[in-house]
DNA sequence: GTCTATATTGTGATAGAC
DNA sequence: GTCTATCACAATATAGAC
């Protein structure tokens, strides 16, 4: 996990202790779910009082958009190195969301389930995730919306297991992104 | 909101009160969203005290259940009541999904968003409110969870906010609804 | 930068009297 | 069927010593 801190500078040891933090916190999120990570448990993974935390960083919500920028950032690496392996088509993104989604199921909740801090959030974080697919309906941002919609439905639902036990998962995927790929250029392949 | 109770029965004085209480679990779901139903503010609303519950039902969770198994069936009315006024094609059901979810968010999120409690759900409840939407898929189950994913992606997006500000979220719903919708039979009128 | 002590607030749920 | 009293537990966060 890419745990640089939002602010971004290096200013010396606190900033150390502050990646640590984020770091336990991410880790704590995913193996045990949102009610995993407090700041005890956090504290007693680095050895020192929850107190103490406090002195790195301001309150818990600081922690939760620094673990959404890092989000970000990560389902951009998987996207652009998509990309650069020759992988730049629609399906090929879809592939890649899917995997990174189910990979990180409690991450991608605390990134999708709320309004973005976009404030506090370091600038162009959202585009840069965003970008590639995007760029693979040549820029009809609705269809990418659309598409998007598709697949955060998708991995939503089997996140949360609510599919029925016998659905067959993969081939609603398959007809879903069948007929959003196609809706842009027919009879194309899509590049 | 109809309150009938899980169990079914009717037996008198105490199954009004339960059905009280899962009536005004169901307001202080929607008007203070999930955190708003606790057992002291259900007790403050009927002028009890919050242990006077445990009488009338066995623990929060009996609640929750309750509100799932209502929610199921006002959503099957919504489509129901399309399908009896002509309203039977996929474009149609699509609007209802979306009016019901967005008129009761939180009841939208508690039925979507964790696993279903499907062994004590009344029976056939969930079967009944999908079967409109895949009657209209002339019974392609897989078109019919993928027309669902993508409902569910949008009005899921939609509920938290998580579009960009500036999103043209109607233009999504067209593109996305016309692409699935059509790829079953293409250019006939589906139904 | 870490500690102890503590404030503050909250939750679901049970025992037992009436 | 309702009450009072209470358990058992947990959370975020601050004050102030070292």
């Amino acid at each position: 996990m890419s745990t640089s801190s939002a602010t971004g500078g290096v200013e010396g040891g606190i900033e150390d202790r502050r990646d640590q933090i984020i770091t336990v916190a991410g880790r704590l999120l995913e193996e045990q779910g949102p009610d995993g990570v407090t700041m005890r448990a956090i504290a007693a993974e680095l050895d020192i009082r929850a107190p103490s935390l406090y002195k790195h960083i301001a309150d818990k919500r600081e922690l939760e958009v620094a673990l959404i920028a890092d989000a970000f950032r990560q389902q951009a690496e998987a996207f652009e190195e998509a990309a650069q392996a020759g992988e730049d088509t629609i399906e090929a993104f879809a592939a890649r969301y899917r995997v990174w989604a189910l990979e990180h199921p409690h991450l991608y909740r605390l990134m999708t389930d709320r309004p973005l801090p976009r404030s506090e959030l370091p600038e162009g974080v959202e585009a840069r995730a965003a970008r590639p697919l995007v760029e693979a309906f040549a820029g009809s941002i609705d269809h990418a919306r659309a598409a998007w919609a598709f697949a955060h439905g998708m991995v939503t639902l089997e996140i949360a297991e609510r599919f029925p036990p016998d659905a067959d998962i993969d081939a609603a995927w398959r007809v879903g992104f069948a007929a959003i790929a196609s809706s842009t250029k027919p009879a194309i392949p899509n590049r």
